[in-house]
DNA sequence: GAGAAAAACGTAACATTATAACGTTATACT
DNA sequence: AGTATAACGTTATAATGTTACGTTTTTCTC
């Protein structure tokens, strides 16, 4: 199975900008699914909202299991099931993101723009970069067509080595 | 989790060429991945070559334990890691891809050629088409190079319609 | 605001997917 | 023939994800 070195520290990023602030970033995702889930009319409740936050932890991929053992910690009686509709409702919002190749979850930058899933993923330090890139899109779509395919829907996975730990 | 039909019968699909004759395009896998083999210096064992046979049995993606059912047939005692020790050896020689979004796998068509995952999945009939779109590698390892980030394994599994599928 | 409907959550059991650890057998190499 | 390595057997267990059903909370209607 894939892996990814997870390192119980955050690294820093050049992947990320330079002065990341990441408790900023982690309150604006807050925010912006907030405001999502009232265009959606939807209910962000308490236990959702505790799920997203752990999941914006940093910019690396969460699995599962880790979160139920993190949430435990405020919701003692926690189990599976508890963590998997809360990230159900917040996939179905497209709040956050599975990753296939790896299990695990990350938070969605741009909740509410159409929705593409393309991420770069290091081997090494684990943080993930979600892309916006619709010429790859309209690239693939364009293939598909050829073959008379209808797409609905993108995975794309990269795996290999950010700048930093290029450097490295 | 994604899911697709697993019909239990083989849908023709114009996704393969209308006449598409199967047996021989197993055969010919076979023969292919003999011949990889040989040039690997590696063995295709009889049990590695079984399992291969039957990913080949038709273009779906079959999963883990379903493979071990199948094997039990003339190997009773075939347990879980019988078949991904098998599975393993295949994907280590690039004899079979595995699909993240399904856990499942399939054979590959060009053992031997560079190797990029990009694979259209038909939600409907499960009929899956494997391409070598080197204008999409391309354009993903600029984007990727843009940030500075080093490729070295691309996962892209697009869902949706085939041709076929879409008339009916 | 009382009562009904729907959504969210609690709880237990279980299904599916995958790996670890260790011993035995087969094959390849001198 | 003897040794090293690869392949396979065997058992147990870990990791990931779901089903089913009951209770509580929220929303909606009157």
């Amino acid at each position: 199975m894939a892996q990814i070195n997870r390192p119980e520290k955050p690294r820093t990023s050049t992947f990320l900008p330079a002065g990341h602030d990441h408790i900023q970033c982690q309150r604006q995702a807050l925010r912006a699914a907030e405001q999502q889930c009232q265009l959606d009319k939807v209910r962000l409740t308490p236990l959702r909202r505790e799920v997203l936050e752990l999941i914006w932890q940093n910019h690396r991929p969460v699995k599962a299991y880790d979160l139920l053992d993190q949430l435990k910690v405020n919701h003692p009686g926690a189990v599976p099931t508890t963590v998997y509709r809360a990230l159900d409702f917040l996939l179905e919002h497209e709040l956050v993101h599975r990753l296939q190749s790896l299990n695990a979850f990350i938070g969605c930058g741009t909740p509410g723009d159409p929705h593409r899933g393309q991420f770069l993923i290091c081997r090494r330090c684990g943080t993930v970069a979600e892309l916006q890139n619709t010429d790859l899109h309209q690239q693939i779509s364009e293939q598909a067509a050829r073959l008379g395919f209808q797409v609905d829907n993108e995975t794309i996975e990269i795996f290999g080595a950010c700048a930093d730990c290029q450097r490295t």
